[in-house]
DNA sequence: ACCTGAACACCGTTCAAGT
DNA sequence: ACCTGAACACCGTTCAAGT
């Protein structure tokens, strides 16, 4: 059995790579990826995965991609029943916390993965950061405001805000950190920012 | 010209592989560090190394502190003439931002460095993390409110939004992103939460 | 006592060769 | 056409052996 199996399609082999290579992200974290491992989980050899993606780099961006997808989805849900922008941006941020921590190892996988020295991040992988942050905009768009505002620039720092407490929280590079401390710091950030957004 | 050669002492030996480390970080990035490497530029084989450094992780944690050391003197400098807490935070912004783009590779070794699984910080190094929140939190308590707050929190979360915008926009997760960008988000977290809390 | 050199168990990636 | 298997050029880490 060598060469030639036809067992899968190219299309197939792709699925059960990303489903491989999620299961071993999440019980083991993104280091421990390789292609050699994530062929051996699928049956087939490296050389195998590289008839389907460019390198490792571009299998991680699409598993990255998913998680992306997934978060942003579990963000719409969240704020499906609110009213006011105000508590809108609180459970944006809740809930970003929330599941960072419930996919830690996923969600790690994002901003851990770092392109080769200038190499920038291409547009289809792009789009799923921006919608998050715009997720953010649109809130900060109809918020209840005197003052005109750079929405764009708010929601951007406002949401990088809070990743970062997020990235240094779960990193142990908060001290005695855990999920309510890290509730409690994104809720100071967001509510002083949009007071001072007042 | 084997074993036992005692060119140098092991302290020496200890300063010649961190200066090494600081070069090739410096030059290519944490990625591109390696034992074989670091031994080859000091004239070492790597197993020397583990003499002297309890392993890889130990190494990149003690090159991390000096990074962490060196900023926190770039900090405290910048500060010496400020007047008002308000001012003081804001160039504490500014020289972060300034200083990561300045030493790009030897300030992503921080972050882009972790450790294995559940393995926590040691104390001695995160010593050099909390002497930087400190610098913010001493402005706080200084600051001039009615309210009473929380200082040692809003100082993590004001400080962990700072360095989450400088990340995103260092890694080409924000879109445009330049130096003159990031100040800008950082201006308006710093000045907005600043008036929140007020 | 200090350091080496080789070994072990791994990597990502490529590509001639097999079916 | 599809996939393999072996090769290339690397890793971190350990430790018997040499001086």
């Amino acid at each position: 059995m060598m060469a030639r199996r036809s067992d899968h399609s190219q299309e197939e082999i792709r699925e059960m790579a990303i489903k491989a290579s999620r299961s071993i992200i999440i019980r083991k974290g993104l280091s421990a990826l390789s292609a050699r491992k994530i062929a051996s989980e699928i049956g087939y050899t490296p050389g195998t995965l590289y008839l389907i993606f460019k390198n490792q780099d571009d299998l991680i961006l699409h598993i990255n991609a998913i998680t992306l997808q997934d978060l942003h989805k579990q963000l719409v849900s969240a704020i499906k029943r609110c009213r006011k922008p105000e508590s809108c941006i609180l459970k944006l941020g809740h809930e970003y916390v929330r599941f960072a921590v419930e996919n830690r190892y996923l969600w790690n996988a994002i901003f851990e993965h770092r392109l080769p020295d200038g190499q920038k991040l291409p547009g289809w992988f792009r789009v799923h950061i921006e919608r998050l942050y715009n997720l953010v905009e649109v809130q900060l768009e109809s918020f209840n405001n005197t003052k005109r505002f750079d929405t764009h620039l708010a929601a951007t720092a406002l949401w990088s805000g809070v990743h970062g407490i997020c990235v240094l929280g779960l990193t142990d590079k908060i001290e005695n950190s855990n999920e309510k401390l890290i509730q409690s710091l994104v809720d100071s950030l967001i509510n002083n920012y949009l007071a001072g957004l007042r």
